[in-house]
DNA sequence: TCAATAATTCTTGTATACAATAATTATATT
DNA sequence: AATATAATTATTGTATACAAGAATTATTGA
């Protein structure tokens, strides 16, 4: 299949930083890559140029391209971003969502109960993932959905252990309740507040916040 | 310089299809490009993969190169999501500028009072710019400033006429005034609220939006 | 004359070759 | 022995070569 080489590569690479698999900061050498995947450099290095632009890698010039590595200040930035944009897919949610989508997001909550219950982290996680990208679609404004998911996959290898602990899984769930009353019922002031401080912070406080980040996998250089 | 040619190529192409020079739907032909930069296919195809990540270039496999077409539902989108971060810029520059800022956004609104008067259209465009960058970067954020302002830059070859009339510049330059006295006096809502509505209709309807976008540059396939 | 198909040309996608810079190792000097 | 400098090696960035598919033109047959 044609450009497809360049384009799996970076699909492929994406896949593997969002989920962690190639940490912070290793180097990716070309022609490393260029063994791995069978290909010559050219495509290689296409899709890094792409991965670059996605801010997912960092060429740095004559040197090589990094997996990139987010300093505490970004981080935080960000977050703060994602906050206003999950608030914001569910303020619309509420809005717009017609009744089979709410059927569904109900369904998707009232799933994840089991799962709590046996403590099943990794399904809760999966669960999770399905239960907000719901919310995104059903702000029915592609853009805002793509632009959250894409910004959720950056932060996700920063996020991957918070839900490790059985306290704040039947926190998340306790919140997923909230929020999935909120929207069903049409609440869209409260859905937008309750998902924008869902996020970030799990209401728990900044420093909690800061407590839960891998710090060895941030940038400490400034 | 290394590694420049494909980042300056992507620079350059990026501000003339920003500026609308290149027209949406435009092939971009790789040797047409070649000849013109003086480079090889190359730094040229990184530059449009480049472009494609950031999706002011569509690439269609096998068959080149295009300057991406909006459809009228992904600028309804986009607009939406623009309107939503303004607001969220406005927010927490009305929270977090220190008092030098908010004293340089006064003189930002005050200097565009006399292009209004003399209906200097690309004095007041540029001004405005400046304008709405200083509340972008207001908001300690740097992340979302640079959201903002990369996802304005998608939507201004759409936007490019809207300020040509001089109803359009008094009715933008008073809701500037409105929105300084927000920010500057730390009324976060009203910020918020003013910036969101400012950004997509300038307080008009839903239909006057639409009228006002070119529609000769807009996807009209689906 | 028009439609269908074949031949040709053009363009993209990938591999390779070459040049320039960075990184590494070896050598020399104190 | 330690540091500075030179030589070597490795890696990036760009140009070119080649292969495969798309677009265009030419040809054939009704």
């Amino acid at each position: 299949m044609a450009n497809m080489s360049s384009n799996d590569l970076r699909r492929q690479l994406e896949h593997e930083i969002v989920l962690g698999e190639i940490v912070p900061g290793t180097r990716l050498d070309e022609v490393a890559l260029t063994e791995r995947f069978g290909v010559s450099r050219t495509p290689v290095r296409e899709s890094l140029q792409q991965l670059s632009m996605m801010q997912l890698v960092e060429i740095r010039p004559r040197r090589g391209a990094f997996v990139k590595k987010m300093s505490l200040r970004e981080l935080v930035d960000m977050f703060e971003v994602m906050a206003e944009l999950e608030g914001t897919c569910g303020k619309l949610a509420a809005d717009r969502m017609p009744d089979d989508e709410r059927d569904k997001l109900k369904e998707l909550h009232l799933i994840t109960e089991p799962l709590v219950k046996n403590k099943d982290y990794d399904g809760y996680y999966r669960a999770n993932v399905a239960f907000h990208e719901a919310i995104y679609k059903g702000s029915h404004n592609e853009f805002l959905s793509d632009q959250t998911k894409s910004l959720r996959n950056r932060l996700t290898p920063y996020r991957r252990l918070q839900l490790r602990q059985s306290n704040r899984l039947n926190n998340s769930f306790q919140e997923h309740a909230e929020i999935t009353e909120a929207i069903t019922s049409g609440n869209k002031e409260l859905a937008e507040q309750l998902l924008g401080t869902h996020v970030t912070v799990q209401r728990g406080s900044f420093n909690d916040f800061l407590a839960s980040l891998p710090m060895d996998l941030i940038d400490q250089s400034a």
